[in-house]
RNA sequence: CGGGGUGUAGCUCAAUCGGCUAGAGCGCUUGGUUCGGGACCAAGAGGCUCCCGGUUCAAGUCCGGGCACCCCGACCA
């Protein structure tokens, strides 16, 4: 390719809606434009890139077997009513009509269509395992996007799926994806680290998430320093730890706390460590209050609290329907003497109390008495009210040993770069995906579902690796292998060298990028440092006076000279082809 | 959806208390001098000042309404 005609439009300055590095730098070096919020134009620069992370992606999943798919953007209701997710998915589903008033989404996701088509073409367990898989542009109504391509409403996800006789075959799959995950990461040129995860809306037994390293990150990851152990913060597990001591149980007291309604205010008052509190918050829950308790020095994890109470729609209870609920001003509830509520079928109910484990056994805390600047001291629990469940709810920090090995833990910034579920039956058993068995007998097919989000590579990619020149791109993903740059741009000499070695590359099946501009030479390294070309060879009337060109690496400062008949054979050592 | 902010040339930004023909730098075009790390000189092109309405002799500037974008909190590849 030569610049004076490609589609390059560089930046000196980014502009000011970029918000973070690789944004910037997308924009800057002429990757990509802005047209709405979370919506993009791919230049062919940012497209080369995008089809380089898609090639290998690609590769991988092919050698695993998979076989790629196109499926469609535009998908019907009804296949999203049969798995129930048209009514839960939310605002974030972009929802269309057609000019028959026939309901369709934009397609954030595939595991309705897929299993719908597979239910269909598959039938005997002989045509199982079968992997799926596709390059599609998915579209998910983010309520704020944000960081470029990072976080983009409309993006490029590479989606596999597969579907498996038993749960064991299934799990052998996950982890020959896992593996191909990695491959592909590394292959990538990208520092990443596999992780537990939540495996929120798409639903499952479990799942891991490909973070990417990066300061700029909007993941937590908690990690241990010593064993293999790596969570997203959502998931990391708190070891439940024993029943702090508040000394004798003690009999049940009121304490007047006017106008003190926090956590803080009251332990100041009673000098007493914020450990001997209840913090106690409330939920609603498919309609439903719970309350959340945790210890006065923990934070509550709201994942954790979903997965405790079962799932289900549920939003933190709002001023009115805390007061509703308590009879008291916010902060003043507690789980003892909780007044029952009237469902709306009109019946009495106790509201469910769910408690952090690290609260088993406790006596002597203090909490919320549902009265206006009233608390409670002096409560056992168990003795004083009994909460319906004990589990991991709180959220982890810096300071929680590793749950599996008890070493050190520390917290690490990461991008979300891929996610794979074991999905088991919950998308079959809803679309009735079933083959027959070897006894004739129909069996619920065992998923799994793969993600990557292959537009987010290329960002991440950025984020990992830049400098304040610009992108430096790892070799497998970079736009083009090696810029040519002739110096002198009107002298016959150096065009006709640097023509040669641009063809002679592109005939070698080098991907060159020759800056044949009549700009000066400052302006175009500066550029081609800019969109970040691994290698760049410069010819000039000085060099070839001695019958050379000049090497140079993106990451070095250091030249290598090279004389011109060896520069292919020298390049294509350096490459390593 | 709450809370905060910003909309002026392709990009980054000015424009005093409401007052003259809305400016600068970069980029772009033409000519010239230059030519190894974002040169210089000269001449140009380029504006529904986000949109609609209002106040005023006079609105980029004030008021009302909308829209877009950005930032801080709940979802996700």
């Amino acid at each position: 390719m030569k610049l004076g005609k490609y589609l390059l439009p560089t930046l000196r300055e980014a502009p000011s809606d970029a918000d973070n590095v690789s944004a910037k730098l997308m924009v800057r070096a002429g990757m990509i434009r802005k047209l709405a919020a979370g919506i993009f134009d791919w230049l062919p620069l940012g497209l080369r890139v995008l089809r380089k992370v898609e090639r290998i992606v690609r590769q991988e999943m092919d050698g695993i077997g998979g076989q790629e798919v196109w499926l469609p953007v535009i998908q019907p209701k009804e296949l999203w009513e049969e798995t129930g997710r048209w009514g839960v998915y939310g605002k974030e589903l972009l929802r269309l009509e057609d000019r028959k008033k026939a309901q369709f989404c934009f397609a954030p996701t595939a595991e309705e269509v897929v299993t719908d088509l597979v239910r269909k073409e598959v039938r005997s367990w002989r045509q199982l395992p079968l992997m799926l898989y596709q390059f599609g542009l998915k579209f998910r109504d983010e309520i704020r996007p944000r960081f470029g391509v990072m976080r983009a409403r409309e993006f490029l996800m590479k989606d596999a799926y597969s579907f498996h006789t038993d749960d064991e075959d299934a799990t052998r799959y996950y982890d020959e994806v896992y593996k191909a995950y990695s491959r592909i990461f590394e292959r990538c040129g990208l520092k990443f680290k596999p992780v537990e995860a939540q495996s929120g809306a798409i639903g499952g037994a479990f799942s891991h998430e490909f973070m990417v390293l990066a300061e700029t990150g909007e993941e937590t990851v908690v990690s241990c320093t010593k064993c293999a152990y790596a969570a997203n913060l959502e998931r990391a597990e708190c070891k439940a730890e024993p029943p702090v001591s508040n000394g004798a149980p003690q009999k049940l007291e009121d304490l007047p706390t006017p106008g003190l309604y926090t956590v803080a205010d009251v332990a100041k008052l009673l000098g007493a460590s914020p450990k001997a509190f209840l913090k106690t918050q409330l939920y609603v829950v498919e309609g439903k209050p719970v309350m959340a308790l945790v210890r006065g020095d923990h934070e509550l994890n709201e994942a954790k609290l979903a997965k405790a109470v079962g799932g289900g729609a549920m939003h933190r209870a709002s001023e009115a329907e805390y007061q509703a609920i308590v009879g008291a001003k916010v902060g003043f509830a507690g789980p003892v003497n909780l007044p029952r509520f009237k469902t709306p079928e009109g019946k009495m109910e106790e509201v469910r109390i769910v408690a952090d484990h690290s609260l088993q056994g406790v006596t002597g805390a203090v909490s919320g008495a549902n009265k206006d600047d009233l608390h409670l001291k002096g409560i056992a629990v168990g003795r004083d009210f009994v909460p319906e469940s004990f589990a991991d709810l709180r959220a982890a920090v810096p300071e929680d040993p590793c749950p599996r090995c008890g070493a050190k833990t520390e917290f690490v910034k990461g991008i979300e770069v891929g996610h794979v579920f074991k999905l088991g039956t919950k998308y079959s058993k809803a679309l009735e995906a079933t083959y027959l068995d070897k006894e004739q007998k129909p069996q619920a097919m065992v998923m799994g579902c793969y993600g990557i989000g292959v537009s987010r590579v290329v960002a991440a990619a950025i984020e990992q690796n830049h400098d304040e020149w610009g992108i430096r791109w790892p070799a497998a993903i970079a736009p083009f292998q090696v810029a040519l740059v002739p110096v002198e741009h009107d002298d016959p000499a150096v065009k006709a060298e640097a023509d040669k070695l641009y063809d002679a590359f592109w005939k070698a099946g080098i991907e060159c990028l020759m800056d044949d501009r009549a700009e000066r030479p400052g302006v175009r390294f500066k550029d081609i440092d800019l969109i970040g070309i691994p290698y760049r060879i410069v010819v000039s009337a000085k060099t070839l006076a001695a019958g050379e060109v000049e090497f140079k690496r993106r990451e070095s400062k250091d030249f290598e000279r090279w004389k011109t008949a060896d520069a292919l054979g020298a390049l294509k050592k350096t490459l390593g082809i």
